[in-house]
Order: C-alpha cells, then structure tokens, then sequence
DNA sequence: GTTCAGTTGAACACTTGCGTTCAGTAATGG
DNA sequence: CCATTACTGAACGCAAGTGTTCAACTGAAC
C-alpha cells in the first residue's frame, strides 16, 4: 500500500546523510566540473564516510547523475509565472521578461548551464533531461500564456510556442552569453532588452498597440 | 625590421610540430574539457615528444590558453556575411538568418562554446576573451549592415545594437539551447524560427511591409 | 539482548597524470 | 668540425583520485 514503512530489519538508513551526499556533490560536480571533482571531498564536505558514498551510490557517475536530478527538481520549484500583474499588456509582458531574466541570471543557474552543457558531450541523455525539465517545460507554460491572451483577443498569434521562443529570446538578447562568458553584468542593459523584447512584441502581435 | 628570418645559432624550431601541438591540445581540450585532457595524449597525438610540449608552452593552462586563441584566429575566418544576394529585404535577412544558424550550429563549434564556458568558470578572462574575438565581433558587424540598411531608408531602426541582438536571438531561439544540449538537430524547425523572425523583424521595422 | 543493516576510519592496490631529469641524437650556423 | 639549439625516449618522483577491504561501532527492530 503506503510506498513509506519500509518496516525493514536492521539501522535504517539515514536519509538526512544520503540527502547531504547529494548536496555536497552538486556542489563539487557543478563548482569543479566531473572530472576535477572528488568523491573524498564530497564525501567530507557531507561529514560522511567515503565508504557510505559508495554503498549509497557505488559509482562517480552514478553520484553524478543522481546530483542532476536532484538539482533540477529543486530548480524546477523556483520559476512561476501565476502570479502576474493585472496591468496593461506591455506591463504584463515586460513583468514576465524581468521574471524570465532574473530567473536564468541566478548565479547557481548560469552555473549550472555550463556543467550540464560540458558532460552532455559524453552523456547526451543528461543534456536532453535537462532540457526536457527546464527550457521546454517553461517554454510550453509560456506558450499557453500567450495562447490565453491570444483568445482573450489582445494578441494575434499563428503559433503560440513559435512566439514564446522569440520573445523569450529577445529578452534574453546576448545576455544569456554574456552571463556563461563571465562578461560583467549590467541590469540597464537587461532592462533595455526587456524593453525593445516588448516593443518589437507588441508591434508584430498586439492587436492594439496602445 | 622583419620579424621573420630569426638568424639564430643552433636547431631551428620545428613549426610543424609546434602547430602540431596545438592543434592536437584543442582536439583533446575541447573534446573531454581541461581537467580530462592529458598533455600525454596531446604529445602523442601530435606526433611529439612530451618534453617538447613542455619546452614549448612550460604549462598545461598556458597550452590550453594557446588552444583557445588558436581557435578563436581558425573560427574568425568561418563566417562572412559580405556576399549576401541582392534580392528584397526579406530575402537578405534570411539569407543573413541562415547563415547565422548554419554557423553557430556546427559541431566543432556547439562543442567550443560548450568548453569555454566550463573553463569559464576559473578562468574568467578566457570567456571574456572568446566573447569579444566570436560574438561581440560578429553584433557589431551585422548591426553595421543594419544600420546601412537603415541610412538606405528601408528600415526604421532607433538602436541598430539591439535591433542586431534581437533579429540574431530570434532567428537562434531555442536551438542554441537544443544544440548545447544534444537535442536532436531539426532543419525544418530552424527554418521556422528563421522565418518567424524575419516576419516579426519586418514588422517592428520596416518602412514598407512588401 | 540479540540480530542485522548502516556507518566509520584507516589502510590498501591500482591507475593516471603532471612536471622533471638525463643521456643521446638531429639539424643548423660559424 | 664545433658550438648551439631542438627534439627524443625512457625513467623518475610525486600527488591525487578511484574503488575495495576489514574490523569495529551504532542504532533500530524483534
């Protein structure tokens, strides 16, 4: 019935170290990269045994893959779109681009984005994870945003998924290199794309630019 | 005067094997990331003997910063919108658009940008360097072209910078994304987002819709 | 209290890789 | 020919890291 009560014989396990392992090792992995990350590090920044680590995990990639999944349920609950404005279009959208932007300017997000990119080249299957939980789930919530409007009859959109794309990636602009390139941040900047996003937006989709 | 014809006493350096080398440090470098990459298999790939890596370079991050500006030199010369057709406006900002995809999609070059921004990471100045010598360089070439466009009275265009950054992003989308992360590579969708750009491109900022 | 599984610390074998040393060879200028 | 410089092959010291083994300990369930 209930998956919890394992009712097993002997110590449990003790969820609070497994949980610590996996912390301490996206640290490492997403800070050093897979390569140049130890498991005796991880194993000592999560006050733990390597010993433990093994028997939890019993390989480095397996370790690695298990930090990924992690990582990305806890990023999946850090980006909503339900609490938007109630004003004009062109304030709406430019609340969704600063929402957007902020969201993919996080440090630990930009971070996050080069390690995952750097191990796809060996392990595809964890880039296409990736992407399926982050940049397409997001791009699909936005899409049905747009479409909503669009019914509501203040945009006039032919392909809802085509336009969150373009207005995503107009806001994003060169920001979104410049962020994984270590080039310094300017919020001005990032505020003028999300301005000219929302201009370039409503004069092709608005049905009224008011 | 010249800085050719050395004039030195003994062996001359073999520049074929110091070519050699290098290349051979990119292929590893940008193929298992810095940390993987072993200046024994460089030295063997290149046909050379270890110590002269060493004698050369005395380093393995001042070989990998060899790598990447020897890179950054080969790639400068792999795009060039100068010969772009004669036709309407549509016409050109697509061929622009495709030649921008063609570029940014191929495999040696998903692959540099992924490493780059890996190493990025401790080694700021390495991206700072990449983004001024690829993409920074290539905005302002094609916001030149814009702004011409613009003076020639078929654009009406306020900021030609952004104008260059938006058109590049749309046309881009999300398959910048879907390459770096190995999601299966799609024409037809890139043509799609080519189209749609150019759509909207016109709409915010041509003169004359033709 | 017994039993059984989780946990620990320390040691272990094994590999890999960096960077160095050295004796010897190859190529070039004087 | 000789001095000088480039290159080679092999070996070495050294450090770091993976994954394993083992004896001891801990804690919950029966």
């Amino acid at each position: 019935m209930s998956s919890e009560e394992p009712a097993r014989k002997g110590r449990p396990t003790d969820v609070a170290k497994y949980e610590a392992i996996v912390a301490a090792a996206g640290q490492q992995f997403f800070d050093r990269g897979f390569a140049a990350a130890s498991i005796e590090q991880i194993a000592a920044d999560a006050g733990v045994s390597k010993v433990t680590v093994y028997n939890h995990f019993g390989d480095k990639r397996a370790l690695f893959v298990a930090a990924v999944e992690s990582e990305c349920e806890r990023l999946r609950g850090h980006f909503d779109i339900g609490d938007l404005p109630r004003g004009s279009l062109r304030t709406r959208l430019h609340a969704i681009g600063e929402a957007m932007v902020a969201f993919l300017s996080r440090p630990e997000m930009v971070q996050f984005d080069r390690r995952i990119a750097a191990e796809t080249e060996h392990e595809p299957e964890v880039g296409a994870a990736f992407l399926a939980a982050g940049p397409h789930r997001m791009r699909q919530a936005f899409a049905g945003l747009l479409k909503a409007m669009a019914d509501a009859g203040e945009l006039r959109i032919q392909d809802p998924v085509l336009a969150a794309e373009q207005f995503a990636s107009m806001c994003k602009g060169m920001g979104d290199l410049e962020r994984r390139f270590a080039f310094p941040a300017d919020p001005e900047l990032d505020r003028r794309r999300i301005d000219g996003a929302v201009e370039v937006f409503c004069l092709a989709y608005a049905k009224d630019c008011d």
